[in-house]
DNA sequence: TTGAAAGCGCTAACAT
DNA sequence: ATGTTAGCGCTTTCAA
């Protein structure tokens, strides 16, 4: 009775505009035209072409879209990990950012691509958009290769980093001020009449140098000298850290104060020092960095250097969507503040 | 010279296969051959291809190809939230859970769509798979809506969701085996010679329906009737269940342990039992759900049922590609145990 | 206001 | 071992 291509089987083939349109009876240009709202088209075809649609569970296929179209509505987000400890997702940091970023992307009606590069070869981050997956590229984290980022950019990649403010820095950054975190932190020990002030993290990283150099300044302006037996350079994984810390802390038994550049540092150094007897804060006061919700539920509760995570996660994509508007951006650095609680109470 | 088409400016074009191939002095298809690791092409033609869409760059156009093989390597991970409350992603369990499943289809090879969606139409999670966008979905949660589930899974869509085993159920699920997470935590409460025993969270979120059904499985098995005005129906987003809880533990003095829902929970418990001058846990002990890392830390540091959300993640995903490969699958529950602290502490 | 037809970048059947 | 060619499902010019 018709002419109908020959179809498989009774599997349900994924339906396509052709499909609409023979049942609407209009052509696949009108049900184009119809589901992209175009005016061209007859205000009730169009209701009907949409109601036929949403009937039958219809989308516009995005790949043939977005190749006819050469362009598309995702943005790819990059979560490096360490490929030496096969380290997986887990700072609670990194991961309630990932949250933030997937807020502000589905209010602007952007998709989310969510990748694990390694962090050595952050340059394989570029591979998402160079394959038309992703139209922009948003990395948490400079890590170790300022180098590979400045790549990207000098590859004209739409790319937003969230770190450290750089010399020489030709990607767009978003971060907090670390500088001003580290020093905050400090200060406070400071007026807490602890002078013996440890510093915990890694210094290699952008972000950790910046809040080591607040904590430096802070020191000078008070006349101390910056003593770097008390800087313990402990990684990002805190379960490697545990015993780094128990020798570290046991050596120093005059220090009086903690710097820790993550909740999770200053959580696990919160661990060693009772397991060394040593009371919080009463002997030893202890800031951590991020401010994260459980860190507040800490014994004692966690003072912490706090970042504005979901205001991070908004300006990250908002400096992205605008690159990708073809507008040039300065790196934006984000305020920081103290949330005090018992490690390091108020005075 | 050249007979090149015109080339629009000096900006650059997006590389192609036509590119490669005119640079290689070889057709397409070589090139399409040579990238995919056909054993039809010279391997010495194969690597001069390679070599050069490495130096370029040039990486294959997934939207073409993937409407040319009409499949694709994208999964959709869907977070629900909650419309009313405009509340965004921030219970640390979803985020450590989309983090193990962002590392499992990493392994595999796949890449991981991250969408929110209201929690009232889970169904429109479909979209990215009617739209080509997604292989199949993973749905975290599976909060009042089974019934779109089952319409989802009516519909053949390839989904798996994180959550509790229903009757009449259609889907595939992955989830922890609450009622027994239930028992064990009121069981280990009994255990301390506690009576009064509360409960909360909200049972009509299948999950915590089963929990319930564990805690009163126990009360039973005691010899004890459950009683209903020392159940909560504490909502999963804390800031609004801390007055609620004050009122509750105010009006029930004789509360002498929590088991709660969600370890945001039981640390929001253990602050308000505080400010209402009971001690953690002589007077009242407390047990959390899920067993998050930072819990560890809490004061006192919380008990808590744990779940195994790496092997979650692994789980959820083998399930969903098996699920592509045509194979029919059975709800999967996961085992859980007690981590046992201060807040709770073994006998 | 609508339809016909070309082509986005790729793969694979077919030809050589 | 390599090239030619026909679409994958969509948008958009062009023609009516």
């Amino acid at each position: 009775m018709s002419e109908e291509k020959h179809v498989p089987r009774a599997e349900q083939r994924r339906l396509q505009m052709a499909d609409i349109a023979r049942l609407a009876g209009v052509s696949v240009s009108t049900v184009s035209r119809a589901l992209n709202g175009s005016t061209l088209v007859n205000p009730e075809t169009r209701q009907r072409v949409a109601d036929l649609a949403r009937s039958l569970n219809y989308s516009i296929n995005l790949s043939a879209q977005n190749l006819r179209l050469q362009k598309n509505r995702t943005i790819a987000v990059v979560v490096p990990y360490d490929a030496d400890s096969r380290q997986h997702i887990s700072d609670p940091f990194f991961l309630s950012i990932v949250g933030a970023i997937a807020d502000a992307l589905t209010d602007r009606g952007y998709d989310m691509l969510l990748q694990r590069v390694d962090a050595e070869h952050l340059d394989q981050a570029a591979h998402a958009v160079d394959s038309g997956k992703a139209a922009g590229l948003l990395i948490i984290g400079q890590w170790r290769h300022h180098d590979q980022l400045n790549e990207l950019a000098a590859r004209k990649l739409p790319v937003v980093v969230w770190g450290a403010q750089l010399p020489q820095q030709l990607y767009c950054s978003v971060g907090g001020d670390n500088v001003l975190g580290g020093r905050l932190a400090t200060e406070h020990m400071l007026s807490l009449g602890r002078r013996r002030i440890a510093f915990l993290g890694d210094a290699e990283l952008p972000e950790v140098m910046h809040r080591r150099e607040g904590y430096w300044q802070a020191l000078r302006a008070a006349g101390l000298a910056p003593d770097p037996a008390l800087e313990l350079p402990a990684p990002f994984e805190v379960s490697m850290a545990r015993q780094q810390m128990l020798d570290f802390f046991d050596a120093h038994r005059d220090i009086n104060a903690v710097v820790a550049c993550s909740d999770l540092l200053a959580l696990q150094s919160l661990q060693v020092l009772r397991a060394l007897g040593r009371r919080v804060p009463e002997e030893v006061a202890v800031m951590g960095y991020d401010d994260m919700p459980l860190a507040a539920y800490s014994d004692p509760p966690l003072s912490s250097v706090h970042q504005p995570v979901s205001k991070a996660g908004a300006e990250l994509v908002e400096a992205l969507l605008k690159m990708l508007e073809g507008e040039r951006l300065a790196p934006i650095m984000l305020p920081v503040h103290l949330s005090l609680r018992a490690s390091a109470p108020a005075r």
